[in-house]
DNA sequence: TATGAATGAGGCTTCATTCAT
DNA sequence: AATGAATGAAGCCTCATTCAT
């Protein structure tokens, strides 16, 4: 009986992290990160200011949090997709994953790629900052790996294997961009043909010349 | 004489003003957005902090100076881009153009992006916002009689012309990201073998297949 | 048996309390005033925050009743003093037995003195520290007749008695402070030796001419 | 006339500097150093938040320019008690100067010990701290050298010299505390008399005995 | 009774902008 | 016109104490 009470408080403490975190990610998405301050956070999740740091040791660590998880989610997406191509015939499944990964929430992709970076500055969290490093370099291994086959096999232009997926992400950040940015959002009013367009690139990048 | 001296003056106060621009570029290039004061701007021109109130009404405005003055250099480039293709036969002159200019200084391309977001975010100076769109969309304007041009001759796929341009901006920006990000430069070290892939992919996006 | 319960429960809450003493007493000497906090403390003796609130009303309170015990082993040690003097002929016991007490822990000694102050300063629990100075007058109004009797015995010179307990308090403080005082540590290699000489200093105040 | 006009200017700038030094210290010495915040001390001198930090980088370098100029004015008087021991034949002039020194003022003596000692366990401003320090040594050395040449010419017992100066040190800092501490003030109604008496054995510290 | 999550006043510091000289 | 001292809102973080369970 009081294991469970226990049980329940440590519960209702883990949702209350999950929803400072939610808050925090909601914020930043709408107002941008130079507006969201911690009282505007509490205020969110409706609790003290002082609250949050029962949760987190300070703001950057709340940051590291949303980065962890995204990244986590990303990794998952992507391993998915390569397990995939190495299946069936589908070669195009890790770049269509990425890409839909990113794609699916543009101003969200947006907004991590600006927090890591600003975490990267400020010189705090290090080690926590390397570990989300070495999570994404266990991606890239696997892509490195996926690609060298693809060429092994003449399936693709000899260049080293970091030039797809390197390339790759340069049109993805790039497509969270244009989508992001609000000039362009007049000349292309279909922007869901244009990310198609753009995805197609992406796919067809280092293929033999069609027939 | 008095002309003379009055002329003197204004020519003076001229050349003070593009020397604090040049200082705060100089300074947002080196130490980021964030490091960078009213103050410090100030003091590496070696002027009073109330002397750049004379010259521009707010911190704001110095951005949008700095960035009109970037957007015009490549409204610049891009007509010579453009005048070069429809001239010769060199198709590829517009998308190289805006690509050498992104890729020549990518910190800088990085860095105008950022201000840019941040001015919009912060809501002031629309009207100005306003017109550095309109020397945007005139380029625009531009490339989609290019692009509708080279469609109609039966030179590239038949899409909407701003796929190519908003695309390849796309690309460009994503390279731009990479080239800064330093989670990728351990895996490539050939950075400019991998910058002329990606620009390759850029401007044989939507040709026909290669023999 | 339900008594015999109770009576055990009453003896574990009295043991808390001291365990919550004396983890704050080590934690202040080790950390120093400024770093100790409630949590450190319930952390320190594994139980929790509110819990020490349960035994004490306030922080004040605990450093209250550390002051406390503290007067009160000097008191005691202080009669003793007094009393091996009044016996024997060892006039210097008093002077002995404080110097011994507060050098044989100066950091302790000094502890106390600054906990002292930061209670007065804040004025919280003003009839406690009343009781702890009427503790510490007993003391004072032992050592007045003390210094009475050897002043009409001409033992020492004839001053109002309480110059020479204060006086040594006030040489027995410094020594504290001086053993505390890093920039002193470079001069007085010779800390023991430093501290015979004043303590010697001390005994031998107001005694007529040595021969 | 423009250069009369700076000066000026810098007058009142350093004029406003004292202004809160002095109402710093004044603040500190009447609230004790818990109470005296940055906002407290602008309120005092009538001047907002901020422009406090127009004169001092942080508030800890409040403190250590009120800690140098005490150490200053220490140092100065300190030389002239030597100088005058050495000219004329008043051999209780350093030990007297001190005295004078610490006990025109006990309660400042106390504040800048108390002072000192939380910034060095602060860590701030650790150069800083290292020339006060050296302020200091330079003392102790000139006071060495008196005490050396005094041994030397059999007028004090043979002890390193150090043992006189810092047994001073001790008796002069135990008289502040003493004067401070208000448990003593009921005893000792006599407050000047005790002071002299204190003064006397410090003087007489190591004389040989009296005829 | 024991707990520890929640609180929020209060502290330090930064910096764009103003304004008297 | 040029200056730079002054401003104060706003941000992050700490910690003694309270209170619902």
């Amino acid at each position: 009986m009081a294991m469970e009470k226990a049980r329940l408080r440590v519960q209702q403490f883990r949702q209350r992290e999950q929803s400072i975190l939610d808050a925090a990610l909601a914020l930043l998405l709408e107002q941008g990160e130079d507006k969201v301050t911690v009282e505007l956070i509490a205020a969110t999740v409706d609790i003290g200011k002082g609250t949050i740091y029962k949760h987190f040791t300070s703001k950057s660590e709340i940051y590291i949090r949303l980065l962890f998880d995204y990244q986590q989610a990303l990794k998952t997406q992507m391993e998915e997709g390569i397990a995939q191509a190495a299946a069936g015939d589908d070669y195009t499944a890790p770049a269509k994953a990425y890409f839909v990964n990113r794609m699916s929430n543009p101003v969200r992709a947006r907004l991590f790629q600006r927090l890591e970076e600003r975490l990267i500055a400020s010189g705090d969290e290090k080690e926590k900052m390397a570990e989300l490093e070495s999570l994404r370099q266990s991606v890239f291994k696997q892509l490195n790996e996926f690609f060298e086959a693809r060429i092994a096999a003449g399936q693709l232009r000899d260049v080293p294997p970091y030039y797809y997926y390197l390339t790759y992400w340069a049109l993805a950040q790039g497509a969270v961009e244009l989508f992001h940015d609000h000039s362009f959002s007049a000349p292309a009013k279909d922007m869901s043909g244009l990310m198609e367009f753009i995805m197609d690139v992406g796919v067809n990048i280092g293929l033999p010349a069609k027939s």
